[in-house]
DNA sequence: CAGCTATCGGTAAACGTTTACGGATGTCCC
DNA sequence: GGGACATCCGTAAACGTTTACCGATAGCTG
């Protein structure tokens, strides 16, 4: 009753030896009769090797993890959605991991590959400690990041230029005339928000535009923080001189946008008349809101397919140079900056 | 260089048997000095201990599995991301599986439980075949299904009532005063697509409305196939008569009432004045849109909290009898079918 | 001081596979 | 008929744990 049937009680059925269950099961050369008495007793029995047994022996689980902030990102999502084919058609299994943008829990993760309970893992670190990092270089398992690394990290490598992809938009808002451009940043101590925060200032400086620390706020990469920002702008602008003194508005991410569309409608702007709107990433909600929104593609669904093959090709050849890929940045214009005339 | 350090190296260096340096690690009593001499040998070596192995000899993995037919569905997502917390709190890894909505990649599902990879599995079945049902109970481990069962199943069950629930929508339209409804439905031969189809033929004949086949079309449960069936509807009645004779729309789900938005605005037709449109599920997409879409909800986050918890409670106390748990669904109105008027 | 008990920890078996090794059997040839 | 060789398959060890079962040592008691 406890456990189903393993080989000893094929062996015994078929009256062979475990090792002749074995082989035969592994399909190596065995004698014709040995064969079908040892698939006649494997059939009757519905026998299912124990795959734990068989990574103990093996060394291999095919069983690869996932490690992202939050499923609940669309970003996230749209990678799971191309890694776990490629792995599935490999014979691999997904192991998900929430880590909540919280490097405690990475690094946790990071560290119980070491229980060899997977034999892989593409992760996307938030926030890049020194910690992190080392963690990262002494992983018991192969390891594939998705996101920017610390030069001359030995690890394999996904990555996109979200500084050229903000830039890209900036210059799209900048090419239809608007000049009082703000900001609406995710928390400045990870990874994307550092770097678009930078790239906001350094944009803004290319385009001849001067820099007001009045027209940013800070919150984080998600629709209600994102809201709740877009207020706190709208309000300290309102309190500064009364007119909206903003005409388009550049938001870290697409949910950041999302929540701010729905603070201008509230407030009464008509984006994009008023005020033009452009989030990054592409997600499909950015496409299925109204107006739907401008948003830079950083490849998310393609660094995912590209992060599982390269760590597909790690587990196979497990000594090769560690290899960095890199996504180009792509603008996608949509009516939040430049109206219904494109339907 | 292969391996990590095992029991076998802490204890060669601690000049102790593996029994003890098992005893201490697992916290078992043990004389002060050698739990001393382990625990520095275990540091200094950065022992962790192989999850394969134990599960080799405990039987269990820690590991339960989640199967849908695919995580771009936000339903599904929805309840990932209720599982995923609990499970983890409870010291479980999630094993995500696609299905793609193939019976024979779910039964596959339920075979591969012999494997004993996962000490339980969620599963979220579209098309309950008699296959399906058999393999369900002659799995090799706890199964909880989210969905409706045939009667009499043994088996722990969360479910909802999407009849009462698409009653609840129409009911609504009907108050509205709508009187010609259509349906845009999925796939027929799936569980929930049959049971929308039933309720909506029964709600009609309950509100006194006439059961007009030319008001239904059948697609699948996403977005562009909904908006095919919409396309499909709107050509039929234009060919019919011309006038739209069409003032309601319910939709099988949330994706396909988005599709037919974007196509009634194509045709010219106001959201909600001409067509009301409502969609189920109440997924975040509904709410986001423009207009936000009138749903039901089926409590797809606490379907996935109860799945989850009903699993851990049969991983405990493995022959209680099945149990299931129903939730009751709840009309969320939006501009979809009132217009602006609630804002 | 003998004997009893309690405490500690070592030996070995077990979990279910895979696989190196060698023994048994059969075939062929001289 | 006996030796060389190939073929087939059984025995046993190994993967890294946990744990039942002792044996040894020490501490008490009478």
């Amino acid at each position: 009753m406890s456990g189903g049937p393993t080989i000893n009680t094929i062996a015994a059925r078929a009256g062979v030896s475990i090792a002749s269950v074995s082989r035969v099961l592994n399909g190596l050369p065995t004698r014709e009769e040995t064969v079908r008495k040892v698939l006649a007793a494997a059939n009757e029995l519905g026998y299912v090797p124990n795959s734990v047994a068989r990574s103990l022996k093996s060394r291999r689980t095919n069983q690869v993890a996932f490690a992202m902030a939050d499923i609940g990102n669309p970003v996230y999502l749209a990678m799971i959605r191309e890694i776990q084919p490629v792995l599935k058609a490999a014979g691999y299994r997904l192991v998900l991991h929430s880590t909540d943008a919280d490097v405690g829990d990475e690094i946790d993760v990071l560290r119980s590959l070491g229980e060899r309970y997977v034999d892989g893992l593409i992760m996307i670190p938030l926030r890049v400690t020194a910690e992190l990092v080392t963690a990262i270089t002494v992983a018991r398992a192969p390891v594939v990041v998705i996101g920017s690394v610390p030069e001359g990290t030995a690890v394999d490598n996904v990555r996109t230029d979200s500084r050229s992809g903000l830039r890209l938009a900036m210059e799209h808002l900048h090419a239809l005339g608007r000049r009082r451009i703000g900001f609406l940043n995710g928390p400045p101590d990870t990874v994307p928000g550092a770097a678009r925060g930078a790239a906001y200032i350094a944009t803004l400086a290319a385009l001849g535009l001067p820099y007001d620390p009045r027209l940013v706020e800070v919150g984080d990469f998600y629709r209600l923080e994102g809201a709740q920002a877009a207020e706190r702008l709208l309000a300290r602008l309102a309190a500064d001189g009364g007119a909206p003194g903003l005409d388009a508005l550049m938001c870290a991410n697409d949910l950041i946008a999302l929540g701010a569309l729905d603070v201008l409608r509230r407030a009464g702007l008509r984006v994009p008349e008023d005020v033009a709107v452009a989030g990054m990433d592409d997600v499909d909600l950015a496409a299925a809101a109204w107006p739907a929104v401008t948003s830079v593609s950083l490849g998310s669904a393609e660094r995912g397919k590209a992060a599982a093959e390269l760590l597909l090709d790690r587990l196979e050849n497990g000594d090769r140079a560690p290899r960095a890929v890199t996504f180009e940045p792509r603008l996608v214009i949509r009516a939040s900056t430049v109206g219904e005339e494109t339907r």
